[in-house]
DNA sequence: CTGTATCCATGGAGATACTG
DNA sequence: CAGTATCTCCATGGATACAG
């Protein structure tokens, strides 16, 4: 089972090692950019610059570190076609990708509900209210 | 369905849409200090002190942000205990929160093999490699 | 104890210009 | 086309001092 239900107190490593796994999907996921980029990539290989055009607004910088970061977790890709002129290059997502549909889908999901939830407040029913008795001094 | 598998090459409604709900879940859960302090608040309500103490650390400034925003985001309730002295503050996480545990799951699967798999290399199978027809000219 | 206010260092990201 | 190099701006976050 991954993630334990009651933490002791301390981080103990079993919790740290646990959080580690989560924290390395949410690195690979965040940022503004990489969901955009492998959108725009399962429709198939795309160049640079038409990556470019389809990302709205990033810059030929961001997109190149980006891809580099992508790449070299295995999600994608980067083939060179020197014989072109000029050279062509093309970025392709692996079926690798798709073993982050489950996760997209879980985050889609519950970002769905949520915003629904914000948007149409329910009534506030507080669980566990207020006072409680051990209150540890520090 | 949540995410369109084959997205057309311009943004489209839907594909923002759907983004903006995965986004939504990313933002509430990335960042450095917002999984520490949910797993912290696992092992029951805890005051301020015991929050920054048992999430290794973080600034009061950032505890404080941060607890702002997961109570905003119904995760977590903040309770004052007026009539001690000094006053007591705690935070205990909501049912609202456990709604999070299939997302985290589903971070914390992949995150783990995809280490794995980082660190254990298979044999570099490229699919739909290079050279591919219709290069579009732009 | 429970925070807030202020100052400040750092890094991330945009704009622009340039190279192969 | 496919990027890289530089510059600069600004938001984020740490440190510290302070307040209720």
């Amino acid at each position: 089972m991954p993630i334990p239900t009651k933490p002791p107190h301390l981080h103990t490593q079993a919790c740290t090692t646990a959080m580690r796994s989560v924290r390395d999907a949410l690195d690979l996921l965040g940022g503004k950019w990489k969901l955009p980029i492998i959108l725009a990539l399962l429709g198939g290989p795309k160049r640079f610059k038409q990556l470019q055009r389809d990302v709205l607004g990033i810059t030929a910088k961001m997109l190149s570190k980006e891809l580099k970061e992508l790449e070299m977790n295995g999600l994608l890709v980067r083939s060179v076609q020197a014989d072109a002129t000029p050279v062509a290059v093309t970025y392709t997502l692996q079926s690798y990708g798709d073993t982050l549909f489950p996760v997209i889908e879980a985050l889609h999901d519950w970002g769905l509900q949520h915003r629904n939830r914000i948007m149409h407040p329910q009534v506030p029913a507080v669980e566990k209210t207020a006072v409680f008795e051990q209150v540890v001094a520090a």
